[in-house]
DNA sequence: GCTTTAAAAAGTAACTT
DNA sequence: AAGTTACTTTCAAAAGC
């Protein structure tokens, strides 16, 4: 029958609006957060995933659509804090992980918990910190994994006193407060994690 | 101090109950009238009353149901529920004499001794069972279905089991955890 | 889902001294 | 840099938006 086409397409249209709205909107967070293109594919994939899940009842087409940024950030290992998505997007933060919670449970993504090694470079980038002290930060943050010292903190916390000690052995020391500016952390917690790791990895500095 | 017997580090944190004291309550009287009540209709539709004696807080609705939150044990809880009846009853408000309650959520802290892997944990216990955000929070948070409880763990081997309805739901619960830990090698 | 209550865990944050 | 306060997470009930 003819109305049965026309609301074909209408859902259709609805449908096809829709997903243009939320692919637009992953590209201008992808845009405002500097991502490449591979995330932002990702992204595309787990929101069209998510639709064709009918995840999206009950829930705001931005909101899914940064989730599933955070998601695919985490995917690529370049991971971006739950802040930094909430910042370029109009969802709350506290949203953005609810949702995230909800899609990385229906669609079965199994993400470990985002690594401190995987802020690596993009903080060492950040701070001009050449190939060789980024990776003495991540030998320094492998060491930490096994020594049980990275359990239950933030890892851009750890990362970024990682990257401190590293940048003060490789001669091209950078202060804590640059630091904790590429990281987004407080100096203090840069210190909290710098102290446990200079002790307890005995990488004596000296100042 | 409680290093070799996690379950003697077993401690009742929090109890949150509910009970019907009434058919019906007049609350702006009753804010009025009682010292440390604290009433806002637009704030939150029930009247809250702090006790000092129990540290309990005490949330009343005009159907006569009360929350009481905040006892530290069962008994600490049912003299909380007595003595908001006597208080009731001296404004002249018709309560029954043997005020029953329903435990809805007891918190319970516990210590297993020894700190843990929470990444380890993350990657050896069922996933969909757990959630280990530490960006978000240092817990590892793990839900049981039975006994039906959610457990936060840390680090420092330290957990806090809630949502259980009887103090022997958190004394399962660590029992569970631990033989699965020893089972996985992580403890 | 939100509002309000209470409480612990450990990390991080934001102020004040 | 030390202290203090406060917020993150989990849970449940209540009446109503």
């Amino acid at each position: 029958r003819l109305r049965k086409w026309q609301r074909r397409i209408r859902v259709s249209n609805a449908t096809e609006r829709n997903l243009a709205f939320a692919l637009s909107e992953l590209d201008r967070m992808a845009s405002a957060l500097g991502l490449p293109r591979n995330v932002r594919e990702t992204a595309a994939v787990v929101y069209r995933d998510a639709v064709d899940k009918n995840l999206i009842r009950g829930r705001s087409i931005e909101g899914v659509a940064a989730a599933a940024l955070y998601a695919a950030c985490r995917q690529c290992s370049v991971p971006r804090t739950l802040d930094e998505i909430a910042e370029v997007s109009r969802v709350s933060r506290k949203e953005i992980g609810r949702t995230y919670r909800f899609i990385s449970r229906e669609l079965g993504l199994k993400l470990l918990p985002t690594s401190p090694i995987d802020y690596v470079p993009r903080f060492c980038s950040g701070l001009n910190l050449k190939g060789e002290v980024q990776s003495r930060a991540v030998e320094i943050l492998r060491q930490a994994g096994e020594r049980e010292l990275t359990s239950g903190r933030g890892p851009t916390g750890v990362a970024a006193a990682a990257i401190y000690i590293s940048s003060i052995l490789g001669g091209e020391r950078r202060t804590q407060r640059e630091v904790a500016e590429v990281a987004g952390v407080t100096e203090v917690t840069i210190r909290n994690r710098y102290k446990e790791l200079a002790e307890k990895l005995d990488v004596e500095i000296i100042l | 101090m409680n290093e070799h017997k996690p379950e003697e580090s077993l401690k009742i944190e929090n109890i949150v109950a509910s009970a019907k004291v009434t058919e019906s309550l007049d609350l702006p009287s009753l804010a009025s009238q009682l010292k440390d009540a604290e009433y806002n209709k637009k704030r939150f539709p029930g009247v809250v009353l702090r006790m000092q004696d129990p540290k309990i807080a005490a949330l009343i609705f005009g159907s006569g149901k009360v929350v009481l939150t905040g006892a530290k044990s069962i008994d600490s809880l049912s003299r909380g529920l007595e003595i908001l009846g006597d208080q009731l009853r001296a404004l002249g408000i018709d309560i029954p004499e043997n005020l029953t309650y329903k435990i809805q959520n007891i918190v319970t802290s516990a210590d297993l001794g020894t700190p843990i892997n929470l990444n380890k944990i993350a990657v050896g216990f069922n996933l969909d069972k757990i959630e280990y955000e530490p960006e978000q929070f240092p817990g590892l948070v793990y839900r049981l279905d039975d006994p039906k409880v959610v457990v936060l763990l840390f680090g420092s081997g330290k957990l806090i089991i809630t949502g259980g309805k009887v103090p022997e739901d958190a004394r399962r619960a660590v029992q569970r955890i631990l033989s699965e830990l020893s089972n996985l090698g992580l403890i």
